[in-house]
Formats: structure tokens, sequence, C-alpha cells
RNA sequence: GCGGGUGUAGCUCAGUGGUAGAGCGCCACGUUGCCAACGUGGCUGUCGAGGGUUCGAAUCCCUUCACCCGCUCCA
């Protein structure tokens, strides 16, 4: 087992024993895909969201232009329901996406919508060339050859594919006896006699299977197949549909934001990586609307900040890297779209893993709500019958410059982050084993979390040093007057002092404050900080005053 | 989806057909009194689940679930 996968055991371990984090359903086997947070998890959670709700909302200053940003803008808030419309999915482009038949090639390892395979019978000797100097064989086959082109290419595309696989050359064409019409796939019973469209052999082809990404659901306790709804596989949608509300509602003016956090639900073929590929997780998403001209600049505006708001909770600059997606990887319509990936140690040395994207989504979004979901180049997509393949809600999303009297769909900047996947990444990071003396002065590796004070799930510990001479009341006292304040903070009384600063290292607890036999003195107690181990005494009468002070880090 | 591995106490693991164990942790008491592993005592188990073989199964067989690794797939 290599380095990093130890590394990786080590943290899921140490996240079920401190009750960061627990298998779903665990005392019934569990169930894939699924995690539960435990007391500390959900703590550490927690801060992660509300960092970044006050990050982007809460503390957002709206009257005054941020560094790096073409002008001042708002940022407002929406809850928005996990189901929704049907037809939002299906305008969306999730519904085509995800509930189709497909198959597979265990060949060319292409994946195929079983509706759009289409073929047609052919026979002819299939040469096979000698190897070596053994004589070729000859052997006669009759086969669907099948294709994924439509209209005039159709046949062309056959013949072209049914030479490649008889081993032909071009000029003995006529030599295939083409049986039958053209027709799609689906008439087959048996796949095992089709040639996959980018296969050299029979059979390669997976029986078809339907491909649910999105979670089927059944509104109303009497309902049918006719009432099927969807969890949502985004929470983006939930704001794209209430744009014209929020406008309309709440005195925004472009550019504005609309943040959301929320759950989402998916269908990993494969999760994986403890909570890094979940089926339930939680999305903290901005959709942030803007003129078209400003929308390169907006695009590149977030990029910068949400790479930014990583760091600044202490994300180290090497492991956490900004990937801009190659032109290819575009859709026609976007300038840009860039990853935010951290380096997680279950991946290998050099790989990194998403924890948000940040696109430049175009109009594409409210366009597809205006009129219709829409085909990769903006153009409303239609079905046999020229008629909108699924009709969008006919409002008009458009928005009306006052200023330069121009009315225009909004362009769309989405800096979209995994709540669950920054957690996991700032748990990892904070993971660190060093050395620290013990008693007599050896040292000794240490488990500790070094989260950021920010993020940390319980903010302090206080510990009467012994217990007795009034220690645990003094201590208690203190307690109290921390969680009045607001504080998560911890009373530890058991064990040897040295241990229970080792407990709290494990969790991340950046101080702990130790009543001793001064206290009773001179009213100070001792203050040690996490990561450096040093301790410096504070009058009681400060203490929340200081440890407020080092919290804003 | 395919192949390989794993599953026994809260955690890490030993136990290959004959009464379920160790270390750590946790709890109590004592001791020490500012950086884990002092003493004494104590708690903790449907041996992942279901079925089968057997006088007897943690152990052998079948099925199933979950996790890990590789491939595959995928925002």
């Amino acid at each position: 087992m290599s380095q990093t996968e130890n590394t990786m055991d080590q943290i899921v371990a140490l996240c079920k024993r401190r009750g960061f984090l627990f298998q779903s359903s665990e005392i019934y086997g569990g169930v894939n895909g699924f995690w539960d947070y435990g007391p500390l998890g959900t703590e550490l959670k927690r801060n992660v969201r509300n960092s970044w709700w006050a990050d982007m909302i809460g503390r957002h200053d709206e009257i005054t232009c941020p560094e790096g940003a073409p002008s001042a803008y708002s940022m407002v808030g929406i809850e928005s329901s996990i189901i929704m419309h049907p037809q939002v999915w299906k305008c969306s482009g999730h519904y085509d996406l995800f509930h189709d038949f497909m198959v597979d090639c265990t060949e060319s390892k292409k994946r195929y919508r079983f509706d759009h395979v289409k073929g047609r019978w052919a026979e002819a000797e299939k040469k096979t060339r000698g190897v070596d100097g053994q004589p070729g064989t000859s052997e006669k086959m009759k086969v669907f050859i099948t294709t994924m082109d439509a209209g005039e290419e159709t046949e062309q595309q056959l013949v072209e594919k049914a030479l490649k696989f008889f081993g032909l050359k071009a000029k003995y064409k006529d030599q295939i006896d083409w049986q039958d019409e053209i027709m799609p796939l689906e008439k087959l019973d048996d796949l095992t006699q089709a040639v996959a469209p980018d296969a050299s052999r029979v059979g390669t082809m997976t029986e078809p299977r339907e491909f649910n990404l999105m979670f089927k659901t059944t509104l109303g306790a009497l309902g049918g197949a006719e009432d099927a709804a969807f969890l949502r596989p985004e929470t983006a949608q939930g704001m794209f549909v209430n744009f014209k509300n929020v406008v309309d509602s709440s005195r925004v003016k472009l550019p504005f934001g609309i943040c959301q956090i929320g759950k989402s639900f998916r269908n990993e073929i494969t999760p994986r990586n403890f909570t890094f590929r979940s089926r339930e997780f939680e999305q903290m998403e901005i959709e942030f609307f803007c003129r078209p001209d400003e929308s390169a600049k907006w695009y590149e505006y977030w990029r910068n900040r949400r790479f930014a708001w990583y760091t600044s909770l202490g994300i180290g600059s090497d492991k956490l890297q900004l990937r801009e997606h190659h032109k290819e990887e575009l859709a026609h319509y976007s300038v840009g779209t860039a990853d935010i990936e951290y380096a997680f140690p279950f991946l290998s040395p050099g790989e990194f893993g998403e924890l948000e994207g940040v696109a430049h989504r175009g109009d594409f979004d409210l366009r597809s709500h205006m009129e219709g979901k829409l085909d990769g180049d903006l153009k409303l997509q239609l079905d046999e019958n020229g008629q909108p393949k699924h009709r969008g809600s006919g409002k008009d999303l458009s928005y009306f410059d006052d200023q330069a009297r121009e009315r225009f769909v909004p362009h769309v900047i989405e800096p979209s982050a995994g709540a669950d996947r920054a957690t996991l990444a700032f748990l990892c990071e904070a993971y660190t084993i060093d050395e620290a003396p013990n008693d007599k002065g050896e040292m000794q590796s240490r488990t500790v979390l070094k989260f950021h004070p920010r993020l940390a799930p319980v903010k302090a510990a206080i510990f009467p040093l012994i217990k007795k001479e009034g220690m645990p009341e003094t201590a208690a006292k203190i307690y109290r007057e921390f969680r009045e304040a607001g504080l998560n903070v911890d009373y530890d009384q058991q064990g040897a002092i040295g241990r229970r600063y080792r407990r709290h290292d494990e969790i991340g607890t950046p101080y702990c404050i130790t009543v001793d036999g001064q206290t009773a003195e001179d009213q100070t107690v001792t203050v040690r900080d996490r990561d450096s181990l040093e301790q410096v005494r504070v009058p009681i009468n400060k203490l929340t005053e200081e440890i407020l002070t080092r919290l804003k880090g």
C-alpha cells in the first residue's frame, strides 16, 4: 500500500473514531454513496457553509467595487425546493441526457444512445491476414453493421464500416451482400450479431441499460407514471427559474448574484473515494447575472475570487490548482470554464479532484427556460415533427437596463462549489502528523488537525489542571462564559493534562485554556496554541476577547 | 459494470472446524500535576447479513451487502 493510500485510510479512520463522518445506515450494513456527518463533522461542515455564505453574501458590500471586479454588485440568497416542475429538467437538458437507454461498446469504450444506432444486415467473406507466415483465413459471415450517422451519410458510413469489418478494399464493395433495409438497432433481438459503430468485431455491445442520473420520485399519494418527478441533480436551476421573481421583488439591478446552498442528488455510477463522489451531496452555488459585454471580465473575477477563498481558509497553494478548460472542452457559447481542484490524498501523485467549477454559461440557461431545450449551437432543439422537443416556459426572462436603455438576456457566470468536497479537502489539508515532546522531553509523533480557526469544530477547550482546589469550578465558569458568547467550546477534566491536549489536537481545537494553581492567586489562565504549542498567561477578564480576536485569524 | 482484496470489541488487528482474544481507547478509584501510552478494577462482541454442510462454523460452501484497490464510467 502506498503512502498516499495510507494517509487517506488514517483520515477515514480518524473521521469515524472521532465522529466526523460515518457511513450512512451503518448498522444495516451501509448504503453505497451516502454518508452521515457526526457531531464534529456537522460543526465542521456548518462552518464551511457559514464561511461561504458570510464571505459571498452576508458580509458582501454592494456599495463598493471590490478589488478586481468590474463594478460594485449585489448578492442575494434563495432557497428553492428540491423537487421542481419536471419540465425544468427537460429544458435544462438533464432529462434527455440521462433517462435514455444506452449501450456500451466494450471494445471502443464508447457509449451510444440505443435509439440512435441504426444498421443493416450484410453478408460477405471475412478475410483475416495471416500471421507469422501462416495463411490468412476466409469465412462467410452475416452481421449487422451499425452506425450513428444520420440522414444521407448513413448508407455511405455503413459501406465503409462493412468494408473495414470484412477486411475488403473499397473496389470490392460489390462483394458485400446487403439484406433487408436500414433499421434501428432496437429492432434486433440479439446484439451479439451486431458490429458496434466503432468496433472491429461482433458482439462488443452490452445490453441496453437505462441511465437514470436523476433520482425519480412520484408526486401525490396516488401518483402513477404520469406523475414522475425528480430530485434535483443541481441547485442551479432553482436560481434560473427564480431569476424573474428575484428581479421583480428585490430591487436588485444587474450585475448581481443569486446564491443557494442545498442538497442535490445524482445516481453516480461509481460512488468512490469517501465522500468525494456521493449520491446525495450539498452544493454552494452562485448564479451571477451580468451584461453580455462584461461577462468575460466577470468570469475572470469570479474565477480568481473563488480560488482565493480556499487559500484564505488554509488550503496550501501547492495542493490547490486552477485549471482552465481547453477550448475543445468548452461549449460553443462559453468564454471559459475553470475547475478549482485539490490534490486529495486518495488520488495518484499529480492528480487533482474537482472542488468547484466556475463556468461562463452565456445566456444558455435563461434562454432555455424561455424558449425550450437548446442544442449545442444555441438553437431550439426540434423533434421529428419539427416541434420544440421540450417547450420552455414562454415567459420573458430578459432584463431591461434602464441606464443603457437596452433589453437583453443576461449572461451567467456560475461558481458551483461542492460543500462536502470542500469539507473533505479542508479535512485532508488539516491532517498532520508532527512531533511534540512528552513529559520527559522526548519527541513523539502527534496527530493534529490544523484547521483554520474559522473552520475548527471546537474553538477552544477549557481544562482544570487538576480535579480539586477549586480549579473545576473556575474552569466551568469560563466554559459557561464562552458558551454564552456563542462559541462552541469543550470542558474536559478527564485524565492527564497532556492527554487532554492531544485529544483536542486530534480534532483540531485551536486553543486550550488551563486553569492551574496560579489562577487562584492572580486570576490568569494559560492559553496554549495548537500549532506552536506555545503558552501565554491571560487574565480571565480578558480571555473571551483574546480568544475572539485570535479566532478571526 | 468487470477483476482483485477486506469485513472479528469504540479503534487497530490476532484467531483456518472444538468454551471469542490482545493492544489501544473508554469508565471508576488511586497516584502524578502543563504536553498521550503509572497502578488497580470495570464495560464493550447478532465474528458484515442470510442460507447451507457438520455432533459442532469466526473458520468450509452458496448468496448478499458494504468498504478499499485497479480497469471502466462519470461533472
